[in-house]
DNA sequence: TCCAATAATACTGCATCCATAATTATGAAT
DNA sequence: ATTCATAATTATGGATGCAGTATTATTGGA
């Protein structure tokens, strides 16, 4: 640990990034109001580059500032998730296309063997791991796309899907069907079809806000039961 | 009087603002550093609200803060346009898809109308007028997508397209290719078929696209005969 | 007992101040 | 004259203080 490079980081981004942690934990949920005095008093901080990092919060929409009200963890819709995924679907198959298209022999294989952790933990039914290498696979894409602006409006999408507290690999027989997505993304690489591996990657994304939806129906449905 | 006793709007969100006009407006160019507490007192504000100001444009992208260094306005490269464009088409294609197939009757007539103002704009060569109708009629499609998200991340692409500071419209020619563009869009719309939409919307995005490359290559070959 | 009006409290937003790091200027030595 | 070291200056980052406003509590009246 060099603490030459932890003070080159400013002081609202290490907060920001704490924030971001405990509100993608849910230990801050959606709707609750942020304390600045409590939470500056909490880190050992002064309120400003507290105020200064919610104000990078809220222009990634984690977070909305009601001007004299004060800031609250953003609450996330049914609507919300609706127009952000084919959005994603889109970004996220374009990403594979250019990742496709830049693709060297080797950078395939490196796919390939990330791919084959997510056939293990499919096999082994280890949904914790499979979520990793999932991640690790979609970053490994990304990567190859190598397009600056492309990833980060990605990454400002995702943040804001990280809010809803539900996975769509705890969906009932996602974890397979997952998998079987992603055999087809990894098939449009190995054949170097960029046009199929977008394809895929976007029905992946689609697919995977179907699971989302038919699980939020479920909750929905306990709910209700459980108030009737 | 003072605007910011009057609105309801922090201070900082109107020196982002602000802040904003003057980088699309070129008086603060690519690459200039920004003065806080010469802004400051030019603003006659504290350096607070500014620094905030600066911590939500640079999340934005207009601006890039230095850790110990300050902050500078954001340089723009070929190969960023080469990358946002690409997206941005996708995402503003996707627009005009969302907004088919919401689009009522009127809401067609309303498009048209506007559609309408480039037509006779285009007739008399009036580029600035022909400027602004597009402009209206992206942001009336837009309102017809009714996407928040989608419409969130055009506008942050939109914002760092608007760093560079050529306008494709000033290629020549490119005023009708942009109108001839714009009916195949318009078309699409008339007929109902969002894909047709989607798809001309996208080519129009590409081909403004391709029309600022060749007035860049034009501007780098003047100044290199200028060095020359 | 409930509602309204007013007082008390608490929080947001902006300004000012201070410490530290970076940059520039100055001077000495080779 | 050039380069390196050191001192002076300046700008950034963070802390603290204060005014204004929104919220809550309390008290009086119906």
């Amino acid at each position: 640990m060099n603490p030459a490079r932890i003070a080159q980081t400013a002081l609202y981004q290490e907060v920001a990034e704490r924030l971001r942690q405990r509100i993608f934990a849910h230990e801050l949920p959606p709707g609750t109001w942020i304390d600045e005095q409590a939470l500056a008093i909490d880190y050992g901080i002064s309120r400003t580059p507290l105020r200064e990092a919610l104000k990078v919060l809220a222009s990634e929409g984690l977070v909305t500032l009601k001007p004299r009200r004060g800031c609250y963890v953003t609450e996330i819709s049914e609507r919300d998730l609706d127009e952000i995924f084919p959005v994603m679907a889109m970004l996220e198959g374009r990403t594979a296309f250019e990742a496709s298209q830049k693709a060297k022999a080797d950078d395939i294989a490196r796919l390939e063997s990330i791919h084959n952790l997510l056939e293990v933990h499919a096999a082994s039914g280890d949904k914790e791991r499979f979520f990793e290498a999932n991640q690790e696979f979609h970053r490994a894409v990304q990567e190859l796309a190598d397009n600056r602006w492309l990833q980060q409006v990605i990454q400002d999408l995702r943040k804001v899907l990280k809010l809803t507290r539900l996975h769509s690999l705890s969906a009932e027989g996602r974890l397979q069907q997952s998998l079987a997505e992603h055999r087809l993304i990894m098939a449009g690489f190995k054949a170097r079809d960029a046009k199929r591996a977008e394809q895929a990657m976007h029905d992946h994304l689609l697919a995977g806000r179907e699971a989302l939806a038919k699980m939020h129906a479920r909750e929905a449905g306990k709910s209700s039961a459980k108030a009737a």
